[in-house]
DNA sequence: GTTCGTGCAAATCTTTTGCAGTTTC
DNA sequence: GAAACTGCAAAAGATTTGCACGAAC
């Protein structure tokens, strides 16, 4: 419901612009980790007018505000991801696709040994995906 | 010794340049995990006519033959460690500073129930580190 | 009405590419 | 001597910045 993210801004004091509406909805509805450029892509058809900057501006709020996650797991542009339960990614090196995975490791997130303040978990997997794997098997047969 | 260096790019068959056992030589003696800029600038002090191509290309071939790793923890620039033993980076959001930490999770590395071959494991911690930590400390008081 | 957000153009920064000349093996 | 490496200049790609106008509260 689009009522449900004008409470989400509201919740955290931001301004309710049908830009970061269309964003907001864009990444809960879109859980394949986005760069700017495709949120920005998706999203002009609807509004013509929309600017790339608006997008960079609306996830660095969202993200200030901890509505959306920045991936980092590839090193050439950055990736996008909803808020939601705690979980991993993996990168085919092979397709380029980035999917959730869910690894049980309970230790990840306990560390305050070293007396650091851990605010953010990110476990970046890199591999190659079961498609790309059956797909070289079928090209060696 | 630089001979180590040596040895280990013959080990992988890739030719012995100096540029590349300087690089080598850098990376596993500055265990900051530099930019390439910052490789870059260091070793141009004794090689005036080294290029960042160079040091890019050399990074390259390091990281596909597995000698070193690329980390992708800030979203802005990649930075290299020198392989060596398992651990996780923890980035302060603070003072920018990229430290090693361990983590026990002895399930790190073990998923292959979805079927896809994993390669390299990543686990990147944000927050704010202790130094940081204390100087707010100091500050408040 | 004030503060904040949007969108344009230009700038910045990192990394990549094409290519001629040089080095390694 | 062939194949691979280096370094230059230019290009490419992602993100940021400055600023005028417009929208939200």
């Amino acid at each position: 419901m689009l009522e449900d993210y004008v409470q989400l801004l509201k919740m955290h004091d931001l301004k309710v612009t049908p830009q970061r509406l269309e964003i907001l909805k864009y990444l809960d509805c879109h859980r394949t980790h986005p760069t700017a450029d495709e949120i920005y892509t998706a999203l002009k058809k609807n509004n013509p007018s929309l600017s790339k900057t608006t997008v960079y501006n609306s996830i660095d709020v969202l993200n200030k505000h901890g509505l959306i996650v920045i991936l980092t797991i590839s090193g050439t542009e950055k990736r996008y991801d909803f808020t939601h339960a705690p979980h991993q990614h993996f990168l085919c090196t092979r397709c380029e696709k980035i999917m959730d995975i869910n690894i049980r490791c309970p230790n990840i997130g306990k560390v305050v040994d070293e007396g650091c303040k851990i605010e953010e978990v990110h476990g970046y997997f890199k591999g190659i995906c079961r498609q790309c794997l059956e797909k070289q098997k079928e090209k060696n047969a």
